[in-house]
DNA sequence: AACCAAATCACCCTTTCGGGTGAAGGTTTT
DNA sequence: AAAACCTTCACCCGAAAGGGTGATTTGGTT
C-alpha cells in the first residue's frame, strides 16, 4: 500500500515535469492548445486507471482456495447444524427433494431450512446463497 | 460491459463540454492557466479511477485466484460465448430474468441458453451445472 | 417446571425453472 | 448454394423453488 502511494507520487512528479516541459514548448513554439490538453487528459486518465487498479486489486485475494471448516463462522451467522447440512447438499447441486431423501426428512422441512438459510445469508435464491456461503468461507 | 462503455462515452462527452466551457472562460476572462490545467488533470484522474474500478469489479468476485480461463475447454464441451456468459452470471447467483436484463436479451433467450448448457454439462439443475462447470474449471 | 431454540412437518400460494418444440435471421463452413 | 451453427425469441406446460404462517416435538437451559 505504501509502495503504491510512493509510486503514485513518483508518477505524479514525472507527469508534472513532463507537463512543465510541454508548457514550455507550448508558449515558446508551435504546439497547439488542443494537443496540449489532449496529452494532459490522456496522461491523467492512464494515471487514474492505474490508481484504480492498484486500489482494488487487494479485494481480489480476500477469498480462500484452501478451505478450512470453522464452526465459529456458522455461529456468527446463526446457522444451525441442520441448516448447514442442507447448505452443503444444496451447493453440490441437489434439489430440495434429493436433500430431503438424503437427510430422511420431508420436503417441507428442507424448504423451511433453506428459507431460513436465505434469510441468514441475505440471499434471494439458492445459487446466490451458495455464492455468499463460499465468499464467507462457510463451504469450500 | 456494454453499459459501462456507454456510460464512459457519456462521461467523456460531459467532460469535453465542461472543458470547452472552461476554455472559453480562460481566453475571455481571468482564469489562470494553472487552474485550468489542474481542473483537467483532476477530472481525468477521477474518470480514470472510475474506469479502472469498473473494469476490475468483475475480478473482485472471483473465488478461486488460481483460476485460469481456457477457451479450449469451452470448445471441448461445445459451449458458445453467449452460453458461457449466461453460465458466468448464473454462477454468481443471478436469476434468468436478471441475466436477461444484463445481456439485453429476452427471458426466453436466456432459457434457451441455459437449457443448452444443462445438456452440454449433463446437469439437471442450475446449481448442478455450476458445480460441474467449477469441476471442469470452466468458471472460477 | 418453565422456557427456548432447534427440528420437524403441513398447507397455500406465487414465482422461477426447465423441457419440448418451432422458427427466423445471421455467420461460417463445406 | 447447401449445411451447420449461433443467436434470438415465442408458446405451452409441468416441476421445482420460495414466501408466509402455524403447529408439534425434543433437548438443553434457567
Amino acid at each position: 500500500m505504501k509502495r503504491t502511494i510512493f509510486l503514485y507520487g513518483l508518477a505524479l512528479a514525472a507527469l508534472i515535469t513532463l507537463l512543465k516541459f510541454l508548457e514550455y514548448r507550448l508558449f515558446v513554439r508551435d504546439l497547439s492548445m488542443e494537443f496540449y490538453i489532449g496529452i494532459i487528459a490522456l496522461m491523467f486518465t492512464v494515471l487514474g486507471v492505474w490508481v484504480g487498479l492498484k486500489l482494488t486489486r487487494k479485494k481480489t485475494i480476500i477469498i480462500n482456495p484452501n478451505f478450512q471448516f470453522d464452526e465459529s463462522r456458522l455461529e456468527k451467522y446463526g446457522i444451525s447444524k441442520r441448516e448447514y447440512e442442507v447448505l452443503e447438499l444444496m451447493s453440490k447441486g441437489h434439489s430440495n427433494q434429493e436433500i430431503a431423501d438424503k437427510l430422511f426428512v420431508s420436503l417441507n422441512t428442507v424448504k423451511t431450512h433453506s428459507s431460513n438459510l436465505f434469510l441468514k445469508l441475505e440471499a434471494k435464491r439458492r445459487t446466490q446463497a451458495i455464492q455468499r456461503a463460499k465468499e464467507l468461507a462457510l463451504i469450500p
